[in-house]
DNA sequence: GCTGATTCAGGGAGCGTTCCCACAAAACCG
DNA sequence: CGGTTTTGTGGGAACGCTCCCTGAATCAGC
């Protein structure tokens, strides 16, 4: 009960393999007569190629890693990121006829295995998702050879191109929003600080702040949403007198506005709050969340492009999508 | 500038392919000196398997495709769904070993390229996520005799075995709990009726409903947030008396508080809300909402155990996970 | 010491493709 | 109309691995 092979196609319809092969591979040098009988015996045979026969030869796969790091438990900071940026990629990739194959880089277990796969030629490309600043995966993954983009700049990235939203000028744009609404005291909460991302928002906020000489406030969350309730107590402790919050995501600024009702402050009237990334959840917190968006969607499938482009021998050079504030009522 | 094949091991150690192929497949049938002389050569030499050649001869290809239905766009109703349940998976099938291809079977076109793909033996099994019950891919991917299961119960399910969590038990616990609140006018939003736990959801709360002789009020909404505030405006001028309402997710219970608060409803003073699944975020709603906790995690776990257990010859028959009533502030 | 069983390594066929090369037939050209 | 190019088809060698089979060496038993 084997399945059909290009040699049964062949016989059926009485030419040789190569032709039959040809004919599968939409190549223009068949006459139309024996293309048209090649394609009867495949459809009555229901013919399918075999794919680990033809990758063996063209030393193609046709599919494509999607390798993001997860985290090993409970922590689902990047909950809406993960679905978001999936289906957009993957929705690029299969566009493309490329089969994504998603790896969870979660242990160091998992992130060993990851490289030996890519090693081994599994996949043509690499897409890597939301590696921290101290994972070794990045260059691990440059020394096999198998082009590589990542979603989000990496903290050390060599040669390897990557797509990003502009993470400096969107929290400038938050920062400098909340300065115009008249806030004085702003603090902010920042992501993991090995994070570009989370780097370069507080950076930005940091900047924008001593530009007007004035002080910053600082509290260090995860991207995670308790995070950002941990964070906010700490800053209500560490100034009680402050009157604006910029988080570094919205998962966070929502916590924060849940930490801040808790503490009997109202927002915005007390404090402004200003999340980013604009998730959908910002939509529907009580005020609507002021936020940047980042266009997550579309950063991924930029960086699905920029991979298939690599992989047609085109060069890549790294690009920084533009953010925008969603100005709502929470600020 | 080719990667060292089975052959170049064996000739830098001095054995034959046999042996290396023994070796590296760990067969106990090696006398341990040849075994540390062919790891000292395959270390040597950096040998990584060619899986394609592999597995042309052995017919595994070690990968299990992961299926999710894609709605063509914009629609991302289940995307707290999505993340728990592909990395839920994911984990449990990395764990065995087994590489992950995820297929979005969005547009018809896509389904086709999946059913290929099966068709194909590009990997060993499915499994199949939130099809809609109209959807002919389960009954496609039968005939391709893959291993198969599915994450939730499908509308016509056959030979395929299923795992999902008591949708009707779950159900009738949340609308019991509101008549034991002591409310009298309890309306429902019904997820799309093409799907298993929609149906499944609101025969339940007919049936508790009738029961105790009362009347149902449904209206319909398609599992995301916005069809859930849609879905309650209907409600709210089809009976402006209900004063409760059992939403069939989390999702549309937010929409639905919302909505009621802008009709100027209080909640639970007004209308008690309680939704269905426990997301995250049914934790940071005001108030926080009363649900049926379904374990979207370990469904897709021992959705993937099951179909590993397949994979080993076992056989397997349905499971229904368990769900508890989760009282928080809105009911 | 001889036979028969056991252990372990090597040889080589085959898995289902692609793709290079050879070659026949048709088309073109002066 | 002979020679050269073009077009379309077939033959068959890889690709890198597994696994069956053969056979040499070791061991056990009497």
């Amino acid at each position: 009960m084997r399945r059909p092979t290009l040699e049964a196609v062949a016989t059926r319809a009485g030419v040789s393999k190569s032709t039959v092969s040809r004919v599968v591979n939409g190549e223009p040098t068949v006459a139309s007569d024996i293309r048209d009988l090649v394609m009867r015996a495949v459809n009555e045979l229901g013919y399918v190629p075999n794919p680990a026969a033809r990758s063996l030869v063209t030393r193609r796969t046709d599919s494509i890693a999607v390798i993001v790091s997860d985290p090993p438990a409970g922590l689902v900071s990047d909950d809406p990121m993960f679905s978001t940026v999936v289906r957009a990629a993957g929705r690029e990739f299969e566009a493309a006829g490329k089969q994504v194959v998603l790896m969870l880089a979660g242990s160091d277990d998992a992130r060993v295995r990851a490289r030996q796969f890519v090693a081994a030629r599994h996949v043509d490309a690499v897409m890597l998702v939301s590696m921290h600043g101290a994972d070794p995966l990045p260059a691990a993954l440059a020394t096999t050879g198998v082009p590589l983009v990542s979603h989000g700049r990496p903290a050390f990235w060599g040669a390897t191109p990557w797509v990003d939203n502009d993470n400096v000028g969107g929290a400038a744009q938050a920062v400098r929003h909340l300065l115009e609404r008249g806030r004085r005291r702003i603090a902010t909460i920042s992501g993991p600080l090995d994070m570009s991302a989370a780097q370069d928002r507080l950076g930005a906020y940091r900047e924008v702040l001593s530009e007007t000489g004035r002080r910053s406030i600082v509290a260090i969350g995860d991207f995670t949403r308790i995070s950002g309730a941990e964070a906010m107590a700490q800053l209500l402790e560490d100034d009680p007198a402050l009157d604006a919050v910029f988080a570094a995501n919205d998962l966070m600024a929502i916590g924060a506005m849940r930490a801040l009702r808790r503490a009997g402050r109202r927002v915005p009237d007390d404090v402004a709050v200003v999340g980013f990334d604009d998730i959908e959840a910002a939509l529907y917190t009580d005020p609507p969340l002021t936020t940047v968006r980042s266009p997550m969607g579309e950063q991924a499938a930029a960086s699905a492009r920029l991979l298939l482009g690599l992989l047609r021998g085109e060069d890549a050079a790294p690009v920084i999508l533009p953010t925008q504030l969603v100005v709502r009522e929470s600020s």
